[in-house]
DNA sequence: CGTGTGCCCTGACAGC
DNA sequence: TGCTGTCAGGGCACAC
């Protein structure tokens, strides 16, 4: 389940055993997930050498010494394995150093790579339009505020918008709805600054918890099998529904909005 | 422009 | 043991 969080925890993970190394093989077993791969990739990446990796959003970049930089996005169901015991038929992008394979195995095929030069990376056309980071500092209740004067739409959908805030997904819109009291169906346009000004350190706290979480299992992360760390601890609200409120009597209930679903408690959250 | 819908693709799981 | 239906971390192309 890759969102902000698993996809930091993958960064983290991969660049311990990326960075400074030299790519010495690149196989392309299928050359396309949401789009075609780069046709230059094996050209462009083989004999490179990994000078750092980063992430945007919930996109992975991965830096090389030849001035271009590879964005993966693992989509619902991607994931890197490293140093696999055997291949899996969705290992679709293998990257090999001297010391250690890397997958990117996706059995669904929401995601995608690409290959961008580093020094135009903020007008690649997906980061051109994207707002603010979450965990930075230009994510403030005052720029939700503005963002949302005059929309009609629900919060919900508005928080996982790119272009209002980039790089939550539904568990953590969830999650973080729950801990600042907003209803996922409230009118983005009627929430008020008090109420942004509980979920900004809302949104903060919920992915930084999930990171350390994440990294606590890093170990796991670099297993052969490739199991993720993933955010360990119990949800609050996330696919709970019909259970107790963690926070009074209540029931967490489903509802369904712009095709996906939504969990909260309507006692706690208006 | 803002808003809502449907689709891309495969696998896991529940229920019969 | 199988079948069938439902649902899933995201993002984008469309239609109004």
């Amino acid at each position: 389940m890759p969102e902000l969080p698993e996809v930091e925890t993958t960064v983290r993970g991969l660049a311990r055993y990326l960075e400074g190394e030299r790519l010495t093989r690149v196989v392309v077993n299928r050359p396309d997930l949401r789009r075609p791969f780069p046709a230059d990739l094996m050209q462009a990446m083989t004999g490179a050498v990994v000078t750092g990796l980063d992430r945007r959003a919930k996109y992975g970049l991965l830096h090389t010494d030849r001035g271009r930089t590879l964005i993966f996005h693992l989509g619902m169901s991607g994931r890197w394995r490293i140093d696999p015991e055997r291949p899996d038929r969705h290992d679709h992008l293998v990257l090999h150093t001297d010391d250690h394979i890397f997958a990117l195995n996706d059995a669904r095929r929401f995601g995608s790579v690409d290959l961008v030069d580093r020094a135009i990376l903020d007008a690649w056309p997906p980061f051109a339009a994207m707002g603010p980071e979450p965990l930075g500092e230009l994510l403030t209740p005052g720029h939700l505020h503005a963002a949302t004067r005059g929309r009609k739409t629900a919060i919900k959908g508005v928080l996982l918008d790119q272009r209002i805030v980039a790089g939550l997904g539904n568990i953590y819109v969830c999650e973080a709805l729950f801990r600042s009291g907003i209803s996922p169906r409230r009118q983005a346009g009627k929430v008020s600054r008090a109420a942004f000004a509980r979920l900004v350190p809302a949104i903060r706290d919920v992915l930084h918890q999930s990171i350390a979480d994440g990294g606590s299992t890093l170990r796991d992360y670099a297993r052969p099998d490739g199991q993720l760390g993933y955010f360990a601890t119990r949800f609050d609200v996330y696919g709970r529904e019909g259970e107790p409120c963690h926070r009074c009597e209540g029931t967490i209930r489903r509802i369904v909005q712009g095709g996906r679903s939504s969990w909260f408690c309507p006692q706690c959250q208006k």
